[in-house]
DNA sequence: ATCGCCAAGTTGTATGATGACCTGATATCT
DNA sequence: AGATATCAGGTCATCATACAACTTGGCGAT
């Protein structure tokens, strides 16, 4: 039950095996060596094959099926999941330390929440504009208690993706915000609070 | 090794244990039961915990573990990840099949794209201009020859992309790409291919 | 020909054992 | 006493095996 079986070859550097085999096993999968929704091997032929035990294929598949790339049905075995090659957007938690990955994600999030007001503009009811009335005199308020009002203004921005009705685009904001949280007041430095468009 | 642990009350719909568990430690996680970069109970406690076999405690970590909310060190424990809660976005794949996220997909990308154009059109050099004027030529031709010219047309939004210098437009924009692969026509139909911003 | 049922195959879960590694305490030496 | 080496216990990593739950296809009775 060894043998160094040679899918492995050049991933050597990885600790874990169960990590290795869900690289393995990623690869083949977006790079189509399996059709779509097609099944795959056994979890003991894969055992077999990559020359581990099956719980560590298990915890491989595990993985996967948690990226949503496989699904498996209890006595019928694993299969490709139909939105197979849609991977997750994923940042590195590091982007938040370096001052220029900051800055460019600034850039970005900039770009969508000038759509996002401009959506807004567009589409918001009383509520919304009540609901952006309150945040951003919340925010004022913080402030001028000598705060640095950053809850508060993470959800003034909030308030105008929602009523963007664009539900991609709150994700997606929301998304940015997780990282510029630890780093707004850059953020709040470079950029002008523009109230204007409120009206 | 049963008895109906009472920390699933609420989950029971689910069919797998590995998910159900590792549901309640996300929750728990990402919540702030723990602190940042704190221990978790080791395997065997989390087992009985649980009332599951330690073979599913470690199926549940492992999935959080390639998730990024855990980290494990083999001899020490399970430790909370430093970038806990900092959540991937996740889109899923059926908004390739209803016309109104496409749009709403679209119209988050145009906000980008606009951006993207504009940074570009500041930062570009030479084999930018060289790349884009290729793709641009390549897509002409595609669609001269009666083609629909979806991969050019990727490609060619991809080199004003690389252009920006900005590595976060890059990714969520092919990110963004990946569900509007199949639904390009619609997007193309929209869009009056705006050639004027490559001068 | 249809229906029911069983048997083999497959994933899900449990259990116990062993190896690799870390950590803190103990023992030893200077 | 202080620094260093060693050890023991705990913990994750991996393995092997067994059994339970479920699916699927075929076989047989009606």
């Amino acid at each position: 039950m060894n043998a160094q079986s040679p899918a492995f070859a050049a991933l050597a550097t990885s600790p874990n095996l169960a990590e290795k085999v869900a690289s393995v096993l990623r690869e083949q999968v977006v790079g189509g060596s399996y059709g779509e929704a097609s099944r795959l091997p056994t979890e003991s032929a894969m055992s077999l094959q990559f020359g581990v035990s099956r719980t560590v294929v298990r915890e491989a598949v595990s993985r996967l099926k948690s990226e949503g790339l496989l699904v498996s049905r209890q006595g019928s075995g694993v299969f490709v999941s139909s939105g197979a090659h849609m991977r997750p957007l994923h940042i590195e938690a590091e982007a938040s330390r370096s001052e220029d990955s900051v800055l460019q994600i600034v850039e970005l999030r900039r770009a969508i929440e000038a759509e996002s007001a401009a959506l807004a503009a567009q589409r918001r009811d009383r509520s919304d504009l009540n609901a952006m009335r309150a945040a951003l005199r919340d925010l004022d308020s913080a402030v001028s208690r000598g705060e640095d009002g950053v809850v508060e203004d993470v959800r003034f921005h909030r308030t105008i993706a929602e009523a963007s009705r664009n539900p991609y685009i709150i994700s997606v904001l929301e998304f940015l915000g997780q990282y510029l949280q630890g780093a707004t007041r850059i953020t709040r430095a470079n950029e002008s609070r523009r109230t204007d468009f409120a009206a």
